[in-house]
DNA sequence: TGTGTGACGGATAGCGCTATCCTGAAGACC
DNA sequence: GGTCTTCAGGATAGCGCTATCCGTCACACA
């Protein structure tokens, strides 16, 4: 005979109730047990585990939320997928989040402020427990995060601002880095070559810009620059005008693989030998790079230690445990193929 | 001077009781008003309307789906992103979602039964208002999603089964497209190199297989399947175990664009004439593919399409309307490239 | 003895919304 | 007029959990 008076609305799920009546202690007692947020006498804890246990009790992450002002899921923000690097910056976050319970709500903001902003106010009414954002936004987005009270760890740059979370690497350095490789290489009209100009292929600018600068060889001419998505047929195209200017440059350095792989294979069809005329290198070291022919020199990015130390770190934050390093540089590796 | 007394926990939000007030109804008037699921007077429509736009009033997503017990959650299951396929997928059927106020949680199956049960289990934790998920498996997860209650639409596959819902197209149909077109252009021994072995690969097999087999052209031993996955460093080592076969094959059907470019490529290196010596096809028209030297034959899969469509019937199924069609078949297109 | 203090179990009251029942009024039909 | 149906607003009571108080008990200290 059911218990459920004609107006009772319940589930049928097992209810943190049925754990307390099952252990013999009160509701909030099971709540405190299993939520270890205050102390509760060890045995009844146990009592409270078996319980739980035993009726496989799942706690509702709504009654969670409104009741305690704060769900289970993490907001994480990331430009786009179609790009193999965030790919796995989302598998690696979100692997750890789920371990420890948390749900992802994934937002694409497709390199556009508006609508990440307008993706950030939409996560913002879940409650997320806490936020992972790539790069470091300013304006409305910063202050919509700042404003929300919630934990936030930036992805893949790093941040010096005080109270900032940043998990990355040093964008500028790792191209002053490649850019280095080719002059150590011969190259002295090294060209840069970028689609989609994010603030982090920016900074990459920024270090191949400082570092032919300082040898006093750099020049306007040799920035290439389209807004638009980076893809293997924009580097081919990229790759024929630059190619074709006067006069030539003998290196290429794209701002991801992704355009360098048509590059690789324009340069085929034009029968352009690379690296003896030009060479080609590219940044992110994408699934394929290796293959290419020849293998493209290339950066290789921690993406996936990035998702996993910026889950981490929040996960500590989150605990309320203190972050030793606010700023962890994960560095980067220079991969040299027989592209320069 | 606050309302709240001692033990007010009002988070300072706009409430639905902020919003009746203002449009002086009662809260489970100004309720209906606005989800619009039982009849109210225009005249008060209007009204709660208004006052929820002057007060911005946003629903709290956690108090709803505890009261109504159905979340603004809509559940996703994809095999991977690295794909680039369902990165499309998942992007169409996103913008489809987000448009109509619900949130996607994404879980990635890694082609993993077990892992696919295990995210379905925490998904449905979440009360998700529908699901959406990739191919149409069966046991467990079947069990999973048909005892949950939920709306769930069908990815990628087409179902026949009675009360499901599918939005897909004939991977066997596709495969035997590409079979029958390598075929007329006078290729007897078609091998077929496949990795992850998913269930869309092995129909796909099975429709390389069928087409072979009405020619008498079928031998176990132009199968190559290999579990690991896919990748266009495979790509390329299949194709030198391919093509060191003998005797020899004079085409090779791969299951996935990017085997095939990796096979290109090691075509390449190895000077073997595609399509002279072995015509190379590919499947799913990846980005890049048209860019290969030659550039590949594959077959278009309308991963976009599949994505919104299985949206939008899902967004009628909740909206309780009927499905004219409950399996959407969306075709595909052979795109014939110089490989073949 | 009196006071303070910390630990810990529990009662109570929400969190913000909607399912459910109730009620009064307006038609419908004989 | 009487009875039966809609129709639509509102009161009420939760959904399942936790924040907030409270009270008890043990122990310390003066």
């Amino acid at each position: 005979m059911p218990v459920s008076s004609r107006r009772s609305r319940a589930t049928g799920r097992v209810t943190l109730t049925d754990v307390a009546r099952a252990a013999d202690v009160s509701a909030i007692t099971a709540s405190r047990a299993l939520s270890g947020k205050r102390a509760v006498d060890p045995a009844l804890v146990e009592r409270v585990r078996r319980a739980a246990r035993k009726l496989s009790y799942v706690p509702d992450p709504a009654a969670r939320a409104l009741a305690s002002r704060r769900s289970t899921h993490v907001a994480l923000l990331l430009p786009m997928l179609s790009n193999a690097l965030f790919v796995d910056v989302f598998e690696a976050a979100q692997r750890s989040l789920r371990a420890a319970g948390f749900q992802t709500l994934m937002g694409i903001t497709h390199y556009d402020a508006r609508e990440e902003e307008q993706l950030l106010r939409e996560q913002l009414v879940h409650r997320p427990a806490g936020l992972l954002v790539t790069g470091l936004p300013g304006g409305a987005t910063r202050r919509l995060i700042i404003g929300s009270g919630v934990p936030c760890v930036h992805l893949m740059e790093l941040s010096d601002r005080p109270g900032d979370y940043s998990v990355g690497f040093s964008q500028r350095e790792a191209a002053a880095t490649m850019t280095r490789h080719l002059l150590e290489r011969g190259r002295r009209r090294i060209a840069f070559a970028a689609a989609q100009l994010d603030p982090r292929t920016l900074q990459r600018l920024d270090g191949w810009r400082g570092t032919l600068a300082a040898q006093g060889l750099h020049t306007p001419m040799l920035e290439w620059l389209n807004p638009a998505p980076s893809s293997p047929a924009l580097g081919a195209q990229m790759f024929e005008q630059i190619i074709g200017q006067l006069p030539p440059v003998d290196a290429i350095f794209f701002c991801n693989d992704d355009l360098a792989h048509g590059a690789l294979l324009a340069a085929a069809r034009r029968g352009i030998a690379v690296p003896a005329r030009v060479a080609i290198a590219g940044f992110n070291d994408l699934t394929g790079s290796d293959q290419m022919i020849p293998p493209l020199t290339t950066v290789h990015t921690p993406r996936s230690e990035i998702g996993a130390e910026a889950a981490a770190m929040l996960l500590a934050l989150l605990r309320g445990e203190a972050v030793a390093d606010p700023c962890v540089d994960l560095g980067f590796r220079l991969v040299v193929r027989a592209s320069s």
